[in-house]
DNA sequence: CCACTAACACAAACCGATTTGCGAAGGAGC
DNA sequence: GCTCCTTCGCAAATCGGTTTGTGTTAGTGG
């Protein structure tokens, strides 16, 4: 096998010591131009490219990011990913990805290995942990953003949308358009459930009527819509208008309907979340509420750039990002 | 700051050297119960977790694995990713995620920073690298998995999907359909093609009819599918069917016949590739050939982690997946 | 009771870079 | 011609682990 080559290699065919050529690489020290040359050509000849890993023990940085969401193939986060990805990778960075499920245990499991990695920075779409609990877990001077985090003391900077604007404008409109009854299908147990407070907090305020028994935990796809659906919709007494933590669930919602034969918008209203592609391509479009996971994606990484060269010292900033109500078909 | 505790503390903690600790934790060699005892003990007190960087530094492994991919945000790649990262996990790999949006002079740098990063494993969606060029930069001895490769000496383990197979059925069940003036959508030039050629080839097995002008080139994205549509619907005289070499180019070509009001599928029969989970809810729901995400990323997982195993000394294996197509409305 | 062998702990080398202290060579100023 | 100051290159320490060579202690067999 061809050995990858090392600093002494290029030393030995430049004629210098190693120090020399790190020096010349990295212009930390003055080099001479002649010398600097023969390096430079030795390099070329060599092919040679730093080790990252001998590097980064060294300078304790190592160009590397963390980025931890609960499923990469749910819908949402792809856009998210790509514009994070993007962001940091013009400033050298790589990025390390986990799925954690939203599971509290996987959460903690994924910023213990990306820890221990000695990541430059996290991206956290965090659903079951606090911040206070993550800095238990990373210490208090590894830069974090989390997406959307729980309440409590806030201990990492913070990108959140304003779910409540977007859920205030569409449970405004589906009392504009005369409906009464409301219901809300969540994501599962214990997964923050921001936006069915910020629901519950709108339809209240406008006198709406929201039986217990209308508001459902499921999990965050499709499938989980479908089941909570079914059940929710088999009472005797059913809502006008469902809404939903996230399209995913939305579209199930509606397939549910359909099983039942219940005409949306018609009969049932339904509402997603988060404006995923998808959501304008199927039959009815499907009414939402964007959520720019693009624009969180880059505010991500802007965020984290900033704090890797503020330091832990600077004060916690929060990004609040905008939502809207997109009307489709569907309600 | 609390600094992470290092292998000397624990040794101190424990009254042993930082050699006996290493062999208490990696079971190397024997270590008297009673001692191995204090030393977990200590461990667990001083919450120690060995830096990655210096471990794999010595051992030259970093249980980190490299996924190289045109771009994270096209629906295909998620479930794959998925897929792939659960296989690796239980393994104890981490991956690192690079797009290169099918630009060859991406691919190399994805590689090569991959290659700096001293991971143990590549798996990369090629769309403009040849294996042979991929030895180049990487090296013969690092464990690599190309999905869906260019042609030419093969010299990394692959996995295919057998896409000639979805296309022969695709083309016989239209030619079925009496369709005799075909059209094909392909991604941009030199992405390999191979959806394009294996079209080709069941097309003129049939006798079909292909003009030169109902071959089209487009990135792999839905305003891809549009812009191209748009021009090759616009002659006076236009094919009976389109295929498209991806889902979204197929989305973007109805998106067209629907501006240009073409009726699908009556006028125009649109078939896409991959069964995205959007193919289903479009409307009307697209006629695609399923091209299996998630079992493709398990696969790269198994084949790479025998591959890590094996040793690069091992004959080079190739999986085929199936691929067939789907009946549904669009054709 | 002595030789011999496990069992186990420690010191030191090593992975491949960066960084600091120091000294040598060459040029400028007086 | 001598001192002083740059300029620039080298040796050695360092990051935090793992691995190997060596030595000590306790236990076994004759």
């Amino acid at each position: 096998m061809v050995p990858s080559r090392r600093i002494a290699d290029v030393a030995a065919e430049a004629g210098v010591s190693p120090t020399t050529v790190s020096h010349a690489l990295s212009g930390r020290r003055p080099v001479a131009p002649a010398t600097r040359a023969r390096i430079l050509n030795a390099v070329e000849r060599l092919d040679y490219r730093p080790d990252r890993l001998a590097t980064s023990l060294r300078t304790q940085r190592t160009q590397t990011l963390a980025l931890i969401i609960p499923d990469i193939a749910n819908p949402y986060y792809p856009a998210s990913a790509r514009a994070l990805l993007d962001g940091v990778n013009d400033a050298g960075f790589m990025t390390l990805i986990a799925n954690t499920d939203g599971d509290p245990e996987g959460e903690r499991a994924a910023l213990q290995e990306m820890v221990a990695r000695r990541v430059d920075g996290i991206v956290m779409h965090s659903l079951a942990t606090s911040t206070a609990d993550l800095r238990r877990i990373v210490g208090p001077d590894l830069p974090v953003v989390v997406v959307g985090g729980l309440s409590g003391l806030i201990a990492t900077d913070l990108v959140v949308t304003a779910d409540s604007v977007g859920l205030g404008e569409a449970v405004k409109y589906l009392h504009g358009n005369g409906v009464r009854d409301l219901g809300f299908v969540d994501g599962p147990e214990g997964n923050g459930m921001y936006r069915l407070v910020a629901f519950l907090g709108a339809a209240h305020a406008l006198g709406l009527n929201v039986q217990d028994d209308w508001i459902r935990h499921t999990p965050f796809t499709r499938e989980g819509g479908f089941a909570a659906a079914m059940s929710l919709l088999h009472g005797d007494r059913r809502p006008a208008a469902i809404m939903c933590a996230n399209d995913l669930i939305a579209i199930g919602v509606m397939d549910a309907a359909r099983a039942l034969n219940i005409r949306i918008p018609e009969d049932l209203a339904v509402i997603g979340f988060d404006d995923i592609e998808t959501a304008a391509l199927v039959t009815p479009q499907l009414t939402t509420i964007t959520n720019p996971a693009s624009l969180t994606g880059a505010t991500c990484a802007e965020l984290l750039l900033e704090r890797i060269v503020l330091g832990a010292d600077a004060p916690y900033v929060t990004r609040v990002l905008p939502t809207s109500l997109v009307l489709r078909e569907s309600a």
